[in-house]
Order: structure tokens, then C-alpha cells, then sequence
DNA sequence: TGCGGATGTAAAGCCTGCTTTACATATACG
DNA sequence: CGTATATGTAAAGCAGGCTTTACATCCGCA
């Protein structure tokens, strides 16, 4: 599952750290799900929208 | 995390099985997700989403 | 050169998502 | 009554999400 995370993320000149402990999970989580090792879980999904504020289907998509 | 699944499902009348079966997944997981014992991944929340034809903030929510 | 911040990635361990199997209850219908 | 369908739930087992620790690379800057 593809996603916008990298691009917003640096959007809002954000390190992977920054974005981690704004959403309350490690970089390494945010790296991974960047790069595509794993799709996060649906809760943390409905965080990173929320913090980007944007639906569900703008950041992540097939 | 609360969700519409129930509702949507009956509206469409099916049955767990028959959701499960369309959307690729056993009986026991659809009920699972209706009862809140877990929630489901962001693949199968997407597939449901999709399914239903409705975006996945509507579906599922706080 | 040397250091710090940002990133990539791997391994171990824990918890959760999902499966199959299995059993129980309820309801409708012959 | 007996049977079929729908639902609830539990247990074992495997796969995947997330953590911490750790090490490596790269880039910018003193």
C-alpha cells in the first residue's frame, strides 16, 4: 500500500522523529511505513490523517 | 474503534459469511470486527470501505 | 577533520489481526 | 420434533505491526 506520508511529512519540515513523537509512535515506525516495509495499523492510519488533516484515501491508496 | 459494519451489513442483507466471502475474509473476523474485539487492518478496512462504497471516516470512527 | 542531525535497516520480543476448528445458542421452518 | 441458517465465542497457531537497541551512511557545518 502506497502513501503520502514522506512528502507531507517534509511539507511541514518534519523529521521522521518529529513526526513520530507528534503521533506518538517511533521513527523507525514512520521510516518503515515510508518505505513501505508495512502498512500501518488502522488507528494509526486515522492518526497520521488526523495530524495531516486530510481523509484516510488522500494518504494512503493501493 | 466503533464501526457502522452491522448496520451497512444489514442494510445490504447479508450475512457475516456472506460479507466475509465477498470481501475475502472468514466469518469470525467480520463478527469480531462488529463486536470490537479488534480492529481490522487498513487493507481489510479499505476493502470494506470499498465494498460498502463509502470512505473510511464514515465507516469508522472514535 | 570531526561532530551532530537525519535517515536506513536489522534483530529480538511483544501484542494484535486473521485463520481454522470447534462448540453453543437462537430462530425459523418442514 | 429435527434440521438448517445465523450468530457468538474460544483456543491454537501463524503473520504482521510496533518497540527498543544498535550500527551504518550521508550531509552540512565548525
Amino acid at each position: 500500500m502506497k502513501n503520502q506520508i514522506r512528502e507531507l511529512r517534509l511539507k511541514h519540515n518534519l523529521s521522521q522523529q518529529d513526526l513520530g513523537e507528534r503521533i506518538g509512535v517511533s521513527r523507525q515506525t514512520i521510516n518503515s511505513i515510508e518505505a513501505e516495509r508495512y502498512d500501518p495499523s488502522l488507528p494509526l492510519a486515522f492518526k497520521i490523517s488526523k495530524f495531516f488533516n486530510l481523509p484516510i484515501e488522500e494518504i494512503f491508496y493501493s
